[in-house]
DNA sequence: GAGTGGTCTAGACCACGAG
DNA sequence: TCGTGGTCTAGACCACTCA
């Protein structure tokens, strides 16, 4: 029942998690590792991919298979009219934007419930920390709703968030839809992942009090080092719909 | 740029949007369609791989490879206290439920906030629909919240839910915390899934107005055929905390 | 038992990163 | 240029499903 790489990827752990194998050090070659193991390459490569799967293990094209510090891993903050994923604690992490005019079409049209065509925003958001890019966000708007163009993209940051969250009605409902899933080639080589590794996809759609979708959000994290948190307070009397 | 093998699961994926292969059908063997393109019997795996995750594709072993019919996607909601991931439609899902004693260990203390061995309740909850199960649920309940032991298996349905929602101080707050990953191989083989493809797994918190943590559930979604969703109704004149 | 997918082997060649 | 990981080959053998 235990097969092979899970066998190699019991004892790689156990290495790493009692210390013997240090966060940030570099593991031996895949190749060494293969002869050790006494195992072919793609063999022990299934077992590093189980690693990566957790988080344990970052690899890096033509450098090496790195234990990862366990401490990076991102957060996600659902419910809120937030631009993108934010880690809870540290704001220290740097988002390059760019803003592209586009007309609306396929999944947007439904989710914005615009008609084909309809002038849309994409704001195509990279918030990198450290060395590594860690999430990409996709966030279409209609294009009335956007802030004149002038400002340029310095201004978006604070430009775009708050002035949907203020010159307009407040908003009535955000839905977010969650999935997991193999990240596309193109995001993968955005976000520097490999593509054999899950992401966390959200969708979020925003809706303001008459009805409007006025933002579509589609977020993509990296599975290994990304969660997202959804809260629901309910107020004591609040009996919710059971529905 | 494009491996061999995305291209050969964009040739199928044509076929199978453009309806030349139809929903429920077999595809042919693996033998034979790396034959067909050529390549080895790893490459056209891998080609699989990636129509499995995205959900077009479903394996069984024995048997072949299957064109998915496309409608059949859970949808776990979040923010409420359902006993598991609910297809938002049909009920007409059996669900299988496990109950065991057991002491506080690992992780259930810190997320419970109860003292190590403390005794809790574990239902595991395994959903079905139609043929394949498609949704696994470990819940765990301090056991002084947990009803008496004696209604047995068939009343836990009706049993435990409404008693958590009756019998008790309202939840004050549903905390859930979502990520992507693989499943581990207990959990592949319980959902019948391959452990290459990746899981959504919630691991919601329960706690009600004295703040105690009432429970604690894990699910797991095969991420191929499963969403969630998170909705936040925003009272008008209702400020949202900005953090 | 025949046919299927699941895992693995022992290489090959290409692409990336650093000196 | 050299060492690294990324992809692929052409098989082998085992496990599962079904007749």
């Amino acid at each position: 029942m235990a097969s092979r790489r899970h066998i190699i990827a019991d004892d790689l752990r156990t290495q790493i998690s009692t210390g013997r194998i240090k966060a940030g050090e570099r593991l031996p070659s895949e190749a060494q590792l293969a002869a050790r193991y006494a195992v072919s390459t793609p063999t022990l490569r299934n077992a590093l991919a189980v690693l990566q799967g957790e988080g344990l293990v970052e690899k890096i094209h033509g450098r090496g298979n790195f234990v990862r510090h366990p401490v990076r891993r991102i957060t996600y903050v659902g419910g809120g009219r937030r631009p993108d994923a934010d880690t809870a604690t540290d704001a220290a992490l740097r988002m390059s934007v760019r803003t592209t005019h586009l007309p609306a079409r396929g999944d947007l049209t439904t989710l914005l419930r615009v008609s084909a065509s309809s002038p849309l925003i994409e704001f195509l958001c990279i918030s990198h920390a450290e060395t590594s890019p860690h999430s990409l966000a996709r966030i279409y708007v209609p294009r009335d709703l956007a802030p004149a163009d002038g400002p340029g993209e310095s201004a978006i940051r604070q430009g775009v968030w708050a002035r949907l969250s203020e010159l307009r009605p407040p908003l009535a409902e955000v839905e977010e839809r969650v999935s997991a899933r193999f990240p596309t080639p193109r995001e993968a080589a955005t976000l520097r992942i490999s593509s054999a590794l899950p992401v966390l996809a959200v969708t979020r759609v925003a809706t303001d009090t008459a009805g409007r979708v006025v933002e579509v959000a589609r977020v993509v994290l990296p599975g290994d080092r990304a969660d997202a948190l959804f809260t629901r307070h309910t107020m004591s009397g609040d009996r919710r719909t059971e529905e």
